[in-house]
DNA sequence: ATGCCCCCGTCCCGGGGA
């Protein structure tokens, strides 16, 4: 069993390359972020036209996220724990979970943060809170779970291709990298970091400047495992091909193999 | 240097992304 995330950088933008994907094989499930669009406006018609199932938690314009798969997905879950009174608040689409073919599957947008400090770090910080408290009790559940998605974060030096061009930046600032820590820290495993130690796999790639040509590339799209599913993991990887299309996303398809 | 590029909205600029 494949899981992959993918953040498409808008769904309608891209539906043809995730149909694509789709079709090709490559994948059993796929984890996708910033769709832009509502639920409304899902494509549910396209993917069942060629047998595949969708839980999507849009909105308009921003974030949305959505599982994708050929296996049946249940028991959908939309959003996090709230921690404070501030997190009832929160109507940013930036989490969705549910059952698929035994693994516990979530789909993560985590937000930005820049500029940093400000309100919107503040705002990253306390949504890595939120997503602790839900990793944990998948943990404490000792459940099968595969937690995927963009986390805007660059865990390590060895995932920037220059971290001296991001100092000072909420994807490399030390209290981003501590609560993905901490998330690792519960039993979680990031799965390329444990397949690829030597690093040099990247995930994004501006659109600016030439850093496709380049290879100046970021690692930020993680699938983290809890033990269930780490002692299960047989592969990792990350698909670049995506990347190279004509009108590609920013990002390109993490991937997993579970037994 | 916070721009280079890309996506969205009721739209030819500005907000957001990373």
């Amino acid at each position: 069993m494949r899981i992959t995330c993918w953040n498409v950088n808008s769904l309608k933008a891209r539906l043809g390359h995730v149909l694509d994907y789709c079709r090709s094989g490559q994948t059993d499930c796929l984890l996708l972020q910033e769709l832009k669009l509502t639920d409304e406006a899902f494509p549910h018609d396209e993917f069942s036209a060629i047998g595949w199932n969708a839980a999507a938690h849009g909105q308009k314009t921003y974030n949305g996220v959505a599982i994708l798969s050929r296996h049946d997905i249940i028991d959908v879950a939309k959003g996090l724990p709230c921690l404070t009174e501030d997190d009832k608040a929160d109507e940013q689409s930036r989490y969705i979970e549910a059952t698929v073919a035994g693994f516990r599957v979530g789909s993560i947008y985590l937000p930005n943060g820049n500029p940093c400090p400000g309100p919107k770090f503040d705002y990253k910080l306390a949504w890595m809170k939120r997503l602790h408290s839900r990793a944990q009790v998948l943990f404490a559940e000792e459940i099968p779970a595969v937690l995927g998605g963009d986390y805007n974060v660059m865990p390590q030096d060895i995932d920037c291709y220059d971290p001296s061009a991001w100092a000072g930046d909420a994807l490399w600032h030390m209290d981003s990298r501590a609560a993905f820590f901490s998330l690792l820290n519960l039993g979680y495993t990031d799965a390329i970091r444990a397949i690829h130690p030597q690093g040099a796999q990247y995930s994004y790639w501006d659109y600016q400047a030439g850093a496709w040509q380049r290879d100046n590339g970021i690692r930020i799209d993680h699938l983290l495992l809890s033990p269930e599913a780490s002692s299960r993991l047989k592969n990792a990887g990350i698909d670049k091909r995506p990347r190279g299309l004509e009108r590609p996303s920013d990002h390109t398809p993490v991937w997993v193999e579970v037994v």
